[in-house]
DNA sequence: GATGTGACTGACC
DNA sequence: TGGTCAGCCACAT
């Protein structure tokens, strides 16, 4: 039991790990958890991490950098205030420098 | 139980 | 070069 469920805590999990000043993409996650095709599903999963605290939802971006979720926060400069507040730079809701910002647990975690 | 939807991604035309 | 289509899994109705 609690197999498939295991999945959202999984992505709750993953998005901790994100560093502060860092962001990672949907696929990273999905990639990560053996879903790298159900990027989908961690966009549902975050509609759940919405609900808990701890879980930086901001610091997930899609695969353009671009801040797709913005819209579910409190605000939609929320996500892009947030992410500025850590030292990201935001343009036109678009992260800066995503390609050296971008965190990938599947990549990071995986060094030894 | 089946159908639709969803904060995405990659491939094809 | 840009737009369109299909795929992935889980949750809600």
């Amino acid at each position: 039991m609690k197999d498939r469920t295991r999945f959202f805590e999984d992505v709750h999990d993953v998005v901790r790990l994100v560093p502060a000043g860092r962001v990672t993409t949907y696929g990273a996650i999905a990639a990560y958890l053996g879903l790298k095709s159900a990027a989908r599903m961690v966009g549902w999963a975050m509609n759940a991490a919405h609900a808990i605290t701890g879980v930086p939802a901001h610091r997930v971006v899609n695969r353009n950098g671009l801040l797709s979720g913005k819209h579910h926060f409190g605000s939609p400069t929320e996500m892009q205030r947030l992410l500025e507040a850590e030292g990201v730079r935001v343009v036109d809701d678009q992260v800066q420098d995503f390609d050296n910002l971008l965190w990938e647990p599947l990549k990071e975690l995986s060094e030894p």
